[in-house]
DNA sequence: ATGACCAAGTGATCAGATCAATTTCATGTC
DNA sequence: GACATGAAATTGATCTGATCACTTGGTCAT
């Protein structure tokens, strides 16, 4: 019944490669070997060698740019990942997302406000600075990131590396979408001002109070939504 | 500063055939169109073909099959995936992983509790039934497996489709770690139990004490492993 | 110093061929 | 007629080798 693991020559590729990277302690943003390198190394040609690469490329472990080299990913030993290729999603997916995200991101405040990582508390400070510029210049799109990034930092704040990627990959996926649904839920200084509240609570160490403000922000962007979709 | 956005031949392509699969409406599992084909159809070589459906394969968008054709994969239009190369985790990496799930599972089961999706339920209930046949046959590994089926099912239940994707990437991840680390918990009756005081409360739709039961059943195994690990 | 320019390194793509696994179907035996 | 056998067609896997395109670093003239 155990199916044989049959693993392919590009499986033993991708597989050595990562085990390559691990070896050498590469961090993310250093440079790899070059394509024609890796091929005479594992001793098979240079499009099965681009393959596997592409494969580690996918899922963000690699990054091929043209004409320089083959770097290492953001994504190496990451567990969870947002599909980069998602496709656009309907009205319901995206209410879905935005209700998995409301259930979710409240209680990792709360987790935050134990924990209270320091790099994470001043990403968090400077997105709020960054973010009180942009609304004086009227730069929504940006704004709408910048939102997005200190949920994200909020989420590092947990000090839990698989939190912080399940965050990520919510507020990643189908950003486009997402920032369309925050720029009709509006109230940009109240968003702000929201934000601010939280980062207080997790300063403060409230997990309670955190996990609350957190919860109410959501909810409160949840439900404008839901009366947009289901009116 | 807006990086110019320059879409490579690859990324045409890997677009280009999701709109394909798309447009086909094909379903996970029917058949794709073969490498040849797909090279003649956008009129480029194998080997940039190929490329571009490992790109979609390391994803699980796609599946090659040797000998046999290209077939739509179960992760097609998915958001959030597990890493399919996720190397092998530090212990301190694991404990995250398990808190984590401690963290997300119970207020998705509270939800699953208020949605009760049919199939869900009969899934869970199936998995229960094997499962008391696999304690009894004695075959721990495929037990582990069930029971981390039930997890999934669990989430299933909440018809959040995103949440699903969560839970089921988090119980998918380093499943052959985590399955160790339940071995070690090890009693399963009381797994059994437990299980079996969830799937109750779901139904009777109970999502306070669902969300509880939910909650101790992971904090014991958490607190098991955390005095392994941190003694 | 500054800028234009050239050359080496590297990824991107192509072309065609061969090997290997699966599937299909005609064949033949019982 | 049912079923096992095996050859042929289909399809993915890998190779070889070449050419094009982008980046980068250094050279050289100003």
């Amino acid at each position: 019944m155990t199916a044989v693991v049959r693993r392919s020559l590009l499986d033993d590729l991708a597989a050595s490669m990562l085990g390559l990277i691990a070896d050498r302690k590469l961090a993310v943003g250093d440079q790899f070997e070059s394509v024609r390198s890796l091929a005479e190394r594992f001793k098979v040609a240079v499009p099965t060698v681009r393959e596997a690469l592409r494969r580690l490329e996918a899922i963000g472990a690699l990054e091929l740019r043209h004409g320089s080299g083959v770097y290492v990913g953001p994504n190496v030993g990451r567990l969870v990942l947002a599909n980069p290729l998602a496709l656009k999603p309907t009205a319901d997916r995206l209410v879905e997302l935005l209700q998995a995200r409301a259930l979710i991101e409240p209680p990792v405040a709360a987790l935050a406000a134990k924990a209270r990582s320091e790099d994470a508390l001043a990403q968090m400070e400077a997105d709020l600075v960054q973010a009180a510029e942009l609304i004086a210049a009227g730069d929504h799109d940006r704004l709408a990131e910048i939102n997005m990034d200190f949920h994200r930092a909020l989420a590092q704040a947990s000090g839990n590396a698989t939190l912080a990627e399940v965050v990520e990959s919510v507020t990643v996926v189908n950003v486009r979408e997402q920032l369309e649904i925050l720029h009709i839920h509006g109230d940009r200084e109240t968003d702000l001002a929201e934000h601010h509240a939280i980062l207080a609570a997790v300063r403060a160490g409230d997990d309670v109070l955190a996990e609350q403000l957190t919860r109410a922000h959501l909810d409160g962007v949840l439900a404008v939504i839901n009366d947009r979709v289901n009116p």
